[in-house]
DNA sequence: CATGAATGAGCGTTCATTCAT
DNA sequence: GATGAATGAACGCTCATTCAT
């Protein structure tokens, strides 16, 4: 598979891109999604004009970046998951990973937030991006199979979890001194209401 | 009575006011915050100008959206309050209000939610806000001093509820045939899970 | 002549115009004449509406103040013409009067420079001025009769002396310490030159 | 040559620039500073938009339009300066050139009027304008090195001698038959006057 | 008559996208 | 293909003046 090879094809193109994604993460979260695309293309140095040929509007740079952030957060979060031992364990890291990237990567939590509840960032890419993240989605199922929420739609189970880990990261980043008490002490919470 | 407006050559109409406020409501629920302030006023059947008589500035009408909704909910949990029993009683009563409203509500949710995260509304607006929801704020860091989550931030917990209220309206709006069981089930999580 | 009594007709209404035509004079130096007449009111303490009960335009508003500042200079400068001596003495008592009242007056000289280039405040109205400061613009042809100027239109001479005192009140202005030498010199050139 | 164009995609258009140079002078002239943008490019006969592409700012384009106006006059009476023969030649050179300018160019010179009085036009800017006429200045300066301002602040001859220009200028607009003779004889009251 | 809310054309400026070079 | 100038509709907001009260 020369995956590599393919984007051969391009090389500076990728440099440019991936500068162009960074810099929207850093202009949108200051500023939100208003955030000019000449502002975006000019804090990554590269054109105005250039900006749409990597991305054709400014929607379809939205749903690019969403789905770039959350392979990042999915891959950092599936990263060592095999190896945990118990479910409880598998929560564990699934938790820990998740809240410690959120504190660590606000910028980029932040966009995403935005993202999220924005009708620019289309059904079919949240779709995909929640296909993604299939082995934590599933684990979260599976441990909520028999807890109070057991009845519920497995979605909204999801995102009990979702916002749960999100207002966990705001605390986490507001004070970073407590953060780890605060990550452990909310798992503990999460583990007792699930099951 | 009215002798203080005896004297106003044209008092300010509180019609226009609220027909500006719920103009406001279906266009940001439809268009987000970037609605514009001149079809917000057409739509409100005042010409664009008058909107500024109303609000200053768009800003100013953000801050007054938010602390509207605000009220409105807010009393809308508190009526009845006292009239329910023991502690898990107050805390359904809340429960049940606040997300029925929510799922009886859902552009003014949407609003509120929006204005929630937007810079535009300031911390002194959500400060207030917050203030003016001490009964049921109360009630919550009340039943949560012996669970899981005692040792944590009261504004964490506050914001853990909030936002398993948040799901829980979306997914009582999204599925109204089965609203009345998530309440019910979403309400025991959340009395086992502080507890 | 009952020339009091005329006024009396109208008492707190004078006491309101004036009041508007200094307002206008404040905020027209600090903001030009773009400043909106709802400021002028306010900071007069008359409501927006009232001020077009003593000044139906805005361009009425500028006319009425070009007169009123011209006629205060201008009676500044009459004031004790009468008692001084010779030719000599008496331009030189219009020079220092007109000089030290803008020296002292910034914000009105500033605003009659204003005025006097702008379109608003009309040829009728600047002939008003013109012919009410007769005794000065009388004794300064009188003066230049026989000087360098003798063969220019009388108009042009009176020009000179003006934008020369208008830079002397600027100079002294900027420099009050040496205000009365500026005064002095500059007036020994006026004489040198127009005689 | 034009190398530097080369991989340019559109250069600017000194074309375009000068057009809305061209417009801005004569709308300023007729309606005062408050000549709308969109005015100005509608008669250059560009887009509104476009007129920011050249000038980011109205308060941009105000200075550029005073140093535009500025340095053509500069370069107008400092052409053939080096030519002219002892000091009243000079003199004369700076003078005529000036005035006869000026009655030729009463537009630019209205607009120079109103922007030299303007806050807009920044100081600097101001500056930047007097330094590049440093030869007329300095002239004028040494011829006034004995006469009866000789003890006054160089700044206050220069103010002195630009308001009579004005003036002279106004008058031989005004009465373009008896231009010249105007031009002369208050030359020779300047001189006189000066030294 | 006095008041201040009402009005709506007009302002300077922005910006996603296009397209000539 | 890469570039950045070009575009023009849209925006939030202002303000002289009117007029209902």
């Amino acid at each position: 598979m020369n995956l590599e090879r393919l984007s051969v094809a391009r090389p500076k193109s990728e440099e440019r891109r991936q500068a162009i994604i960074d810099s929207a993460i850093r202009l949108i979260a200051r500023e939100g999604l208003g955030a000019a695309t000449a502002a975006i293309a000019k804090e990554a140095g590269v054109p105005n004009g250039s900006l749409f040929t990597y991305f054709p509007t400014k929607i379809d740079l939205f749903n690019a970046l969403y789905m770039e952030i959350k392979e990042e957060l999915i891959s950092t979060v599936d990263d060592g998951l095999s190896d945990a031992g118990d479910e409880r364990e598998q929560l564990l890291h699934i938790w820990a990973s998740w809240t410690r990237w959120g504190a660590a990567n606000s910028e980029k939590r932040r966009v995403l937030a935005q993202l999220s509840v924005s009708d620019d960032v289309t059904e079919a890419t949240k779709e995909a991006g929640f296909t993604a993240a299939y082995r934590s989605v599933s684990l979260i199922r599976q441990v909520a199979r028999h807890g109070a929420l057991r009845d519920q739609d497995p979605a909204f189970v999801g995102a009990v979890v979702e916002s749960l880990a999100s207002t966990t990261m705001d605390c986490m980043s507001r004070d970073p001194k407590h953060a780890e008490q605060v990550c452990t002490a909310t798992f503990e919470f999460l583990w007792k209401a699930l099951r």
